[in-house]
DNA sequence: GAAATGTCTACAAAATCAGTAGATTATGCC
DNA sequence: GGCATAATCTACTGATTTTGTAGACATTTC
């Protein structure tokens, strides 16, 4: 499971990539609109401040930006800004590697291989998706989905 | 990252799985050669044995037994009996769905379509892999790698 | 019946999660 | 310059989960 705050994180960029690319929006106002409490929004995009997913101006008229488009921010770095390393064990994290400290031998090591390549295959997933993907899915699903009485009644 | 009960759980059943078949092992055996804590170890045989991985004998010559052959046992099975569900989201979660409470709609949820994949991804190694294969992948890492002066000197 | 095993329940320290609180700083507007 | 509106920063807190420990109990074998 990932945290509330990945999710949190990942609802509110995707607020910030529907609507106008240059007008900012501010903290209450995602977080009204996406049920995010506004205090832990604030953290959230001060993280994401910090590893340049977004930027944020100051002041009235302020709030936040992408300062990368939609398509080119993918869920595997977002995940990793908030939830730290992606990895199942710690031996096998890119980010962050430690060797485990009760295994000895990390060849000999029977379930190192295989969650080697659950990493792996949760990798190509994760940063291969991108927000604007999540926001595309999502649009696509609604489309067709609820099609409710189709009005034939003319 | 996996739990470390779950660590402890899968390289448990790999010992058992490795050696004899019939032949009953001890926890405390089990709890020294893999450098787990014995009466940690005890409770994570109990909830193995009650999903039906292993059983137990009491008393002298008594241990712990693989019910299943180790070729049968999945990385997601006993995965899911310690660590729980597998879905990175509750609301994707096949043995245990539930709605995310601030999400309205899952499908228009941005970030629910994304992480379906991340979780098919995983579940499809996960069930795929067995502790037999964690074994095998082990020693044949081992047998491959570790060739260290390579003894031609006769 | 004694010794060796697994079984069960309860407890507890440490870490992590999910926020809250409140003071501070920068910006735009009058 | 001063006020309103935003973001920024630091610290704290309550709940839950993780990672164990402790100790009494039950069963089997010799």
């Amino acid at each position: 499971m990932i945290s509330q705050k990945a999710k949190y994180a990942l609802r509110a960029l995707s607020a910030l990539a529907r609507g106008d690319r240059a007008q900012p929006r501010q903290i209450s106002e995602i977080a009204t609109s996406q049920n995010i409490p506004k205090k832990f929004l604030e953290q959230i995009l001060l993280d994401l401040k910090r590893e340049g997913i977004v930027r944020s101006l100051r002041g009235k008229q302020g709030g936040y930006l992408l300062l990368k488009p939609a398509a080119e921010i993918t869920f595997g770095e977002v995940l990793r800004i908030i939830d730290g390393p992606l990895a199942p064990l710690p031996c096998l994290s890119i980010t962050a590697y430690r060797r485990c400290d009760d295994c000895d031998g990390e060849l000999s090591c029977e379930i190192r291989h295989v969650f080697h390549r659950v990493a792996e295959a949760e990798r190509a997933v994760l940063f291969s998706s991108t927000i604007a993907d999540g926001i595309h899915l999502a649009d696509e699903a609604m489309a067709e989905a609820p099609r409710p009485a189709e009005t034939v009644d003319g």
